[in-house]
DNA sequence: AAATAGATTTAGGCAACCCTAATTCTGGTC
DNA sequence: GACCAGAATTAGGGTTGCCTAAATCTATTT
């Protein structure tokens, strides 16, 4: 632990980011996964993360793995916030689309000032959802997720609402926009081939064939849900 | 001359932006000039410039001065561009004030792409002044700049129009928006004090007495002068 | 139990930037 | 023309953050 904690550099946050996200399926993460999404070598992840474990903001167990400690938690949310507010603020007031959006808000969460981010969710009318329909966290950290279904493993005959998007690609997202397959578009699922096939969906403009890649991506809510 | 140009960090761009900034006077940046603008030592200085001038951004003449280069003019009237934007953005759309928007724009200079920029400045109208008065260069770096007269410069019994304020200071900032002392305002110089003493002005909201350093930082333009 | 593939760490470097202390230069002054 | 103060540069370090190549560890297979 070091107490009087200076501020966090750009590459510090993008570490306890990807960190934050790489952990979020339970298991610690590990070096070459941290060293893939942030397109570094396994080596210098390790040289961070040991500088990182030393400042207390993570837990590594050499060969396992690393967590985040509550301290390297609540950095990565507080950049979670920045990253989803700006990118609906960019959306909302200056003509982004959600396809664009993401890498001029990867840049731009590191050097605006809470002071800005909470300006611009006061503009939004504090919103809970970013474009791609992921969660913002409050500017505590807490944040509500809410579970969600593939459009893939919906049951054939159903009729769900997409509430989330879960790519960064540019190309799957402007299919999707083309084709009004966006957070709160109701579809039908009309039928799917087995083994991996594709589902055809019934949408606002017409009927549609999504492979399982994309049928997968789209996160849904069923009957009931919230 | 380094051809393929790689981005800029952002000292490189501070750096630039000093420069160009100290050169408006016409004579070459000294070195601890520079340090004393960027609060940096002028060793680390002496550093820099050897590196920018290797990479054409700058024309060094050891035990001289610096000047920018064509190319170093170019970047650093690009971070001029981008820092007044911010500025009339923030302002105009996220409720800043003139005294605290410079540290925020400051910073975002650096992260912000062309484009967000660009959007940024077709949503204020293209303006060519940002909330201090200071002229914004257009996209291809040209610059209109208007010469005035300093308040305390101003004969007794003219009527003028404020049109700049040359300070970052907050304080001094704050002070004159309290009294109405903005960019558009129109004053009468009532009287001034010999040897450097006060001016007089009556203001829309009563008559103010300003002394020398103040005085000498309001720009105005005279009857006539555009 | 030994071999091995893959993940991880260690070793050794490098570039960008910054600092302090020591040295050198420059433009006057006496 | 020698001297001096201040400006500028050089010398020598330190930190951050990245890389490649060479160990080393782990888990799984044979
Ligand atoms: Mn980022
Ligand atoms: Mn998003
Ligand atoms: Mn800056
Ligand atoms: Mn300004």
């Amino acid at each position: 632990m070091a107490p009087p904690t200076q501020p966090l550099t750009r590459s510090v946050e993008d570490y306890l980011k990807a960190i934050y996200q790489l952990s979020q399926g339970g298991s610690p993460a590990g070096t070459t996964e941290i060293a893939n999404l942030l397109e570094l070598a396994p080596a210098s992840v390790t040289g961070m993360v040991k500088r990182l474990s030393e400042q207390g903001l993570l837990e590594h167990v050499p060969y396992k793995g690393v967590e985040l400690t509550s301290a390297g938690r609540r950095a990565a949310l507080k950049m979670v916030r920045r990253h989803r507010i700006l990118e609906s603020y960019l959306v909302a007031f200056l003509d982004y689309t959600w396809d664009t959006v993401h890498e001029e808000a990867d840049r731009l969460e590191h050097a605006v000032s809470d002071r800005l981010i909470e300006r611009m969710a006061l503009a939004l009318g504090n919103p809970s959802v970013d474009p791609h329909g992921d969660p913002i966290p409050a500017p505590d950290g807490s944040m509500v997720e809410l579970v969600y279904t593939p459009l893939s493993e919906v049951p054939v005959g159903e009729s769900v609402e997409l509430r989330r998007v879960e790519t960064r690609q540019a190309d799957r997202l402007r299919y999707f926009a083309e084709h009004g397959l966006v957070p709160g578009a109701s579809v039908t699922v009309t039928a799917r081939q087995p083994f991996g096939g594709p589902t055809t969906v019934q949408t606002g403009d017409g009927d549609r064939l999504l492979g399982a890649e994309l049928a997968g991506i789209l996160l849904c809510a069923r009957a009931g849900a919230r």
